[in-house]
DNA sequence: CATATTTCGGATATTAATATCTTTTTATTT
DNA sequence: AAATAAAAAGATATTAATATCCGAAATATG
């Protein structure tokens, strides 16, 4: 469904969310030991969602990734859109590229509904609406 | 969230229980062609399915790859697990190894419902069904 | 029984995903 | 201005997924 890049990337996000703001941020090196995410690797995400104003950056002394109020109000749609692209979580679950509403493959009717749900939920569901969960005690984030 | 492989698989397998029976074989070259998968690769998916008897095959002249009445009646389920294994489709979404209902990811109680009606799906649904579907025009294989 | 035909099994090749390393750029601090 | 600290960018390495190739085993047919 999500590939290992985009779940370290929402890993990553959360975990930023949960730890940073304008005023505090975090090295890369930091965020990789606490997120379990090799650092490199990492790095070259944290770059890309950085490039598509997903996250925060600074750079130099005292920098470091970090994300804004506005940052954690977007939908976690976007992270799987730049890490994955669109093609990998909305095509057919076939790959028939002929597959749509007006001539379904034989599996489109059973994946429909589960599909359309988890895309509702990862085109409205923010950031801070995890966090929120969170710190309800509707949820854990063990890192 | 499927393989390619697993995809190749399904509709390999779908294109067998429409064309094949124990009198009617097809051969690896014919039936890549008509689902479009290389034959070499193909062929070495078949082999999987065959050695866990999910498909059946027969060697020599006449020979070819075939599905008996049993095998039509196998859920699909049968065909992801043998190929891309039990993992993939059934891990946490984030790769968190901690997650449980007791103790959900902040995805879990997102991912949760979709996620069940989907691994329903694939663990009632048998290849026999979307045939009869195809039949009565519900869905369309265009291949 | 010999031959042809097909799957089976093992080895290899290619490509894409994952991961690392090195240099450059930018910003802070002294 | 110099030194230092951080992300950005580019190049390279490794691993897993996808794909191909070839000889062996099995079976139908003449």
């Amino acid at each position: 469904m999500l590939s290992n890049s985009s779940k370290y990337a929402l890993k990553a996000v959360l975990y930023l969310a949960q730890h940073t703001n304008e005023d505090k941020k975090i090295m890369v090196k930091d965020l990789s030991e606490a997120v379990e995410v090799p650092k490199a690797y990492l790095a070259k995400l944290l770059q890309d969602l950085s490039r598509h104003d997903i996250i925060s950056s600074s750079k130099g002394p005292k920098g470091g990734y970090f994300l804004t109020l506005e940052n954690k109000q977007l939908p976690l749609f976007g992270i799987i859109e730049v890490i994955d692209g669109i093609k990998r979580i909305e095509s057919c679950i076939l790959g028939l590229t002929e597959c749509n509403e007006q001539a379904p493959c034989p599996l489109h009717r059973y994946v429909s509904t589960p599909k359309s749900l988890l895309l509702k939920t990862f085109k409205e569901m923010t950031i801070q609406n995890l966090c929120e969960d969170i710190e309800q005690n509707k949820s854990y984030f063990p890192l």
